[in-house]
DNA sequence: GTGAAAGCGCTAACAG
DNA sequence: CTGTTAGCGCTTTCAC
């Protein structure tokens, strides 16, 4: 039934290393005539080798593995798109895996990648890494990592690209504050993840640095979800009224506060500034439309991808990397003057 | 340095036959004693079964191929993590290929997948298969494959699941005619792909039953892309004043088109009624809210990776499925009474 | 219950 | 330029 790399041999009456040399575009080594043969036969039979076996033997399989929490979240899904299009431009294929920040999902999707032996991961961390004897075993086996958007204390050996969270989380406290707002609040994602943290320094630094009190009821934390936005505004708002802006952990988070905030008749702008991080495509479309520090994600994709590739190849290049943000003014804001 | 099968078998003082059997949790034919004790070696040194290997003999892989045009599109990202999900529950880890709608990507990808022995396709088709030789090999290879979304009659041969499209633009032009709309345009997707074709005549269907005038001028073609559908609505309008309401062929050209409206001032739905296909997660939150024929859209995706999973295993079940869709009345049309 | 051996489809090293 | 041979890591008979 399947046709195999024997059966072409024969009918070109040739050895099969004939063929594999062919197949394989080995330059020299077979002459122009035979090859001309082989890869009619080929193409008359249809004949399609089977990678699977090529890789046990060279050892390499051309494809990585893609870990992130959701590919419907458009974040990811941009993310996704620049790791993918980088990787095919490469040769390699992708695997597309949802942990859904569940450490136990991402366990048995990095061991389902490593059975299949891609040659690399590229990995959004779900969370701490805290099964010390699966992260021995899984440092054991040595396969190259690129970390993306989020570093994570246990796993510092691995380098990543991402952005600078502490300075993004900044710039975005320091507009809020420019527009003469004092009670501004974060509206965290999940706590004590990388970005997450980072942010909020960012946020501290701008509070101290224009001499506002940090007060902790200002803080809270969720998922990064707009559902999870909606309903800490809401509670937020409930016990807060006098707060005057939002600096939310992200756009996802920013649109379930707009969208809290207008379930409560609060106006944005004009009650209650708003702003987020990421720049999701959506993010121009929603009504108002959303001030917020933007990220370059296609390409924190396309570069992690890049990186990974290079790393197998040896072609070192493994250090950490971080991709400039920029302040998107929009109309969850009001017009500085 | 990598350890394979032969240094468990080794460690453990019994054949890799034996190995093979616990690690494949073969029921009997080992002894719980010698199970366990290869067990904990296995556990101990990190050792990770080759699946590549082991897909050789057993001919089967275990992945499938996921070929879309865009992550990043939402309405694909939905359904990829419907397909994703459902795969990843029966054991399955799926490649994830972007074709961009062009034709010769879709090969190259189609072509990875052979090579990569992925014991089944799912394919949302990028235009006509019109290279009858490939599409003749790609036949004669014989594996499975479920369309998702979009039908071709290059490709009769497969089935999949799909929504009822002359119906979905039935109920969109309906619905339009019931707000006493008279001009209605059709903001098409791509020419010539099924669902743009079938939903138009869902749309012609309900302006005959209403006996309205079918006008050659208010069916303008494109891409399926927020940009799309702006720049025609822009120009549609330009040149018909008169038009009363659009029906866009999906989601996010209906986006583009709010956007075209907004940008000339047209109200909307005071002026302008607009209705979508597909209700993906955006629509709810952009303003006006986008009224809607919603389709199940991670369903179809889920549904899809199941039957081609049952048909992998032979457990028949591979006939079209047609999922249900519902018109979604939201804020981009006026309230009928 | 377990081992030995053959073979899956392919590559690579070595002859010739 | 080409054939032969020995694996790659694993599964699967078939004996014992």
């Amino acid at each position: 039934m399947k046709i195999t790399i024997n059966d072409i041999a024969k009918m070109a009456n040739v050895s099969k290393g004939t063929v594999s040399r062919v197949i394989n575009n080995k330059p020299e080594g077979v002459s122009e005539e035979t090859r001309r043969r082989i890869l009619k036969i080929i193409d008359e039979v249809g004949y399609v080798p089977n990678s699977n076996a090529r890789s046990i033997t060279v050892s390499e399989t051309k494809t990585i593995g893609l870990i992130i929490p959701d590919v419907s979240n458009p974040f990811f899904a941009e993310l996704a798109r620049g790791v993918e299009d980088c990787s095919s431009e490469y040769g390699y294929t992708v695997f597309l895996c949802n942990s859904d920040m569940n450490i136990e999902k991402q366990k048995n999707y990095l061991n389902a990648l490593l059975e299949k032996r891609v040659d690399g991961i590229i990995l959004n961390t779900s969370g701490d890494f805290n099964d010390k004897k699966f992260r021995d075993k899984f440092y054991k086996i040595n396969i190259p990592v690129v970390l993306i958007d989020r570093k994570t204390q246990d796993l510092e050996r691995y380098k990543g690209v991402f952005i600078d969270n502490i300075e993004a989380g900044y710039k975005a406290t320091k507009y809020l504050i420019s527009g003469k707002n004092e009670n501004i609040a974060y509206l965290a994602g999940t706590y004590g993840i990388d970005t997450t943290m980072k942010r909020l320094e960012g946020y501290k630094k701008a509070l101290t640095e224009a001499s506002i009190e940090l007060k902790p009821d200002y803080i809270v934390y969720g998922e990064y979800s707009i559902k999870s936005g909606y309903e800490r505004t809401l509670s937020l708002m409930k016990g807060h009224r006098e707060i005057q802006a939002i600096f939310a952990g992200s756009d996802i988070i920013a649109i379930g506060a707009i969208k809290a905030l207008k379930d409560m008749n609060i106006l944005v702008p004009d009650e209650v500034e708003v702003v987020g991080i990421d720049d999701i495509s959506i993010s121009n479309l929603i009504s108002p439309s959303l001030t917020t520090v933007a990220q370059p994600i296609y390409e924190i994709g396309y570069k992690a991808s890049e990186k990974l590739i290079n790393f197998i190849n040896n072609k070192s290049d493994y250090e950490d990397e971080f991709l400039p943000t920029k302040l998107v003014i929009r109309n969850s804001t009001r017009r500085r003057t």
